[in-house]
DNA sequence: AGGATTTTGTATTGAATGGTACAAAAAGTT
DNA sequence: AACTTTTTGTACCATTCAATACAAAATCCT
């Protein structure tokens, strides 16, 4: 059932655009993403991204709570399923440079890490949000290994928390190492290292 | 002996400017940094700068390699100069920090993790600046840790590429937590259990 | 069909951007 | 002292920027 609403429909879906301002932002960072770049790249005029989302800087911000929701809950949602700690740990290194290593014309590396954490001082918001992220992350991962400890897949002295900051260090690494350019192969060949160095 | 050149004097320093420059874009990224930023910072008019240094992308590009030279030598020396593995890691990460999360209105995190990274594709020649820079942290590490397993200082089996990779990632954690506001004493207090998960 | 309502598309605004022209200023040279 | 050379400082240029005014278009409601 299709809800009818009065006036002109919109010629554009609110998630999808901001899917496409996602991209733009990933690619170009904060200042590099003009509104020429982002009304084209979500198939918008200026006077509808204005109504819809407020400005550059909302939208900037809601960009980056999105890519959070959408991005860091599969990933987590991969670590979180895995039967056992060395294969939940492998599937997530796997995620993540999936995510960060794209092929063709598509932005490297991570869209916190890699390009929000520059507009840190910048826009107010963008701090809050790159924290809750971390911390979320660390939590997360630290719980989903104090589980492990209970059913004796990983020791009673596995420092789990120490190793889910570990892990978010190694998530910075495969970021700016796919950012930079460095070739996928490689960095998927570097995934067992990544791994043995955490769960050990 | 003062060099007498003809013409007005320069009023400034080149390599002073450099550096007045480097924290500009250590702040406000390169598209953040305007010349107006630039010029007032480094104590230069437009014309002057021009005239020194090209344009504002060759000035980045300068930035990034000087910023490379100073803070990335010196801190490898901290490493490379110490005694043992534990001390020479635990030296390096406080080194790290005390450049990354600065007192007062500097600059915090990384240049080059939590800025450069952002213009990769946009600025032609940021990728093999940052690239190099990541593969001679890595090989001056990695021959230490090699010259420690010599004097028996290290297992024979250590894995001296792999921990060195390891550092590189922990110090883009560093970096990261530094640049998103987390306080400075939190990061120091980490560093031994980074310590801990490198040297074992 | 005609009015109400909302979105779209175009065209524009004022400000900020990177970059430069040009003349005055400050030194050495003859 | 006049000339040459180089840097400085101001004022400016064309472009791009984020943001908006306004009318036409497209839908629903009566």
């Amino acid at each position: 059932m299709v809800q009818k609403v009065l006036g002109r429909p919109k010629k554009f879906n609110r998630d999808v655009g901001l899917a496409a301002a996602i991209e733009v932002f990933w690619q170009k960072g904060y200042n590099g993403a003009s509104l020429d770049d982002l009304t084209q790249a979500m198939g918008i005029n200026r006077p509808s991204l204005y109504a819809t989302y407020g400005n550059k800087e909302k939208l900037y911000l809601e960009a980056l709570s999105e890519y959070g929701k959408i991005f860091g809950s599969a990933q987590l949602a991969v670590f979180e399923s895995a039967k056992d700690p060395k294969s939940a740990v492998q599937a997530y290194f796997y995620e993540i440079l999936k995510s960060q290593t794209r092929l063709g014309d598509c932005a490297q590396g991570c869209l916190m890490s890699s390009c929000a954490a520059t507009t840190v001082e910048e826009v107010e918001g963008v701090s809050e949000i790159l924290t809750n992220g971390a911390e979320l992350l660390i939590s997360t991962v630290e719980k989903r290994f104090d589980e492990f400890k209970n059913t004796k897949q990983l020791p009673s002295d596995f420092p789990s928390k120490a190793k889910a900051k570990l892990i978010l260090d190694i998530l910075q690494g495969f970021a700016y190492r796919s950012r930079i350019g460095i070739d996928r192969q490689i960095l998927l060949d570097d995934i067992d290292e990544k791994v043995i160095q955490v769960i050990t």
